[in-house]
DNA sequence: AATCACTCCGTCTGACACGT
DNA sequence: ACGTGTCAGACGGAGTGATT
């Protein structure tokens, strides 16, 4: 279980100390080129380029770039390796929200670090955070160029600032921003004379296409931000119903669009099909992967990448876990009550909160099953006997049990083989870690 | 499954202050 | 011009429940 911070049992100093710990040995052999494309996903999560003005009436620029996140045993060693990759020299943040729950950001306001590290190093991200970064790199050639005070530097610069950030929330706007600071420098500049639609063209509009890189550690950053994994329980005829879904929202953007395709895309070239749709009239996108034979590929292609788990590991341990199960309880009883107590003790969305709801499930199970026939995963052959056919991977797919074999005795067979079928079933669920032995 | 309505609180985005 | 500590209001979206 990882270990959240919290004002009961934590203080700031002891978090910025783990912080300020070297990395453990085992995260020292993490491949950083996976490990960039990790930390470009969360930054395209979570991330943020901004900065602010020094004085009103000066066009000066400082810039902030930074990834937050909750603070927790796992957020620490992933902010400790990414520091790393920054010899260490990422500043952290550390604040008490309401709740009473720490959190982190790491963050740098160094013009420097800035332009020579964090740029290049976030290089990999999209859309509007791709724009971003360019934009404060071209603010940085601005502000430190020999032309900087020249009237037409200080419009371009202001209109490329005032863009970083597509919802920014600066109290001046930018109009009269760019009043207040000519006003200021050339006090004779008649302000009336400015063509703002040119300054627009200083804008990129459209993102070069050479950044359509892909990859799963990416997807995996981006959901370890903005991501959530949980399985449905549908209550409805006399079985319960299991659905996972795993779920990305982002605010509604041309860009993230263009963002949801790339991924939709690169998961097809897995066999694995997504859903984007708009969501609350339009204001929100989401990328969802849907169905339980959807939720497995993809289960199995983030194992691959378990040491990248982080701040998601509960959950993502959830899904390997749940994903075993997805699909072939329908007929299975002791499968359906693993996979609830599964969904029980990780407490997620749509989760069984109470003892209540909790045991009617469980009824809920037992009374279904009643009516079921106990001979599930099993038939007769003809006059000879039976076969057990089960759901999971096993070595003879499928296991006769002939009557000449228990001296025609017919309850016996019956009895062997449904024995068989427990004992294997129970085995998968031993050997995946799904119930104790 | 999809969609809508509603609430709450956590994060986002700067902003202020002060020192050198 | 730049480093750094701290703060706060607004907005977004997670969570929830109901309906079709």
């Amino acid at each position: 279980k990882e270990v959240k911070y919290n004002k009961n049992n934590s203080n700031k100093n002891q978090i910025l100390n783990l912080l300020n710990k070297n990395i453990k040995d085992e995260d020292k052999y993490i491949d950083s080129k996976s490990f960039q494309q990790l930390a470009n996903g969360l930054f395209q999560a979570e991330g943020h380029i901004g900065g602010y003005f020094e004085l009103n009436q000066t066009s000066y620029f400082r810039p902030i770039c930074y990834i937050s996140v909750n603070a927790t045993d796992e957020s620490v060693r992933l902010f400790r390796i990414l520091n790393k990759n920054f010899d260490n020299k990422l500043k952290y943040i550390i604040s008490l929200n309401k709740s009473g729950l720490y959190h982190i950001r790491i963050q740098t306001r160094d013009w420097n670090l800035i332009v020579n590290k964090w740029i290049p190093y976030f290089s990999l991200a999209h859309g509007d955070k791709l724009r971003g970064l360019k934009y404060l790199l071209k603010v940085y050639y601005i502000q430190y160029s020999n032309d900087k005070n020249d009237i037409d530097s200080i419009i371009k610069k202001l209109t490329l600032i005032y863009n970083i950030v597509d919802n920014n929330q600066r109290k001046i706007s930018l109009t009269d921003k760019i009043k207040l600071v000519l006003n200021h420098s050339y006090p004779d500049y008649n302000i009336n004379n400015i063509n703002y639609n040119i300054y627009n063209d200083y804008l990129i509009h459209e993102l070069p296409k050479e950044h359509n890189e892909m990859s799963i550690p990416f997807i995996l950053g981006f959901y370890l931000g903005d991501g959530t994994f949980n399985i449905k329980i549908r209550d409805e005829g006399t079985l319960l119903w299991y659905i996972g879904v795993l779920r990305i929202s982002q605010k509604y953007t041309e860009d993230n669009e263009k963002l949801f395709i790339l991924i939709s895309d690169y998961l097809n070239t897995y066999d694995l099909d997504t859903i984007i749709r708009p969501f609350k009239e339009g204001t929100v996108i989401v990328l969802k992967v849907e169905s339980n034979q959807n939720i497995k590929k993809l289960s199995k292609l983030l194992h691959v990448y378990e040491e990248f788990y982080f701040i998601k590991k509960d959950q993502l341990y959830f899904m390997n876990k749940s994903s075993k199960l997805l699909g072939l309880v329908k007929y299975w009883k002791e499968g359906n009550i693993v996979l609830l107590n599964l969904i029980s003790e990780y407490n997620l969305n749509y989760r069984v909160k109470n003892d209540t709801k909790y045991k009617y499930y469980l009824n809920k199970i037992e009374e279904g099953f009643k009516n079921q026939s106990d001979l599930y995963f099993l038939s007769k052959v003809g006059i000879e006997g039976y076969l057990v056919k089960l759901p999971i991977k096993i070595k003879p797919k499928t296991k006769y049990f002939y009557y000449k074999t228990y001296n025609k005795d017919k309850d016996l067979t019956l009895k062997t083989a449904l024995d068989y079928r427990d004992r294997m079933l129970n085995l998968y669920l031993i050997e995946n870690d799904l119930i104790k032995s």
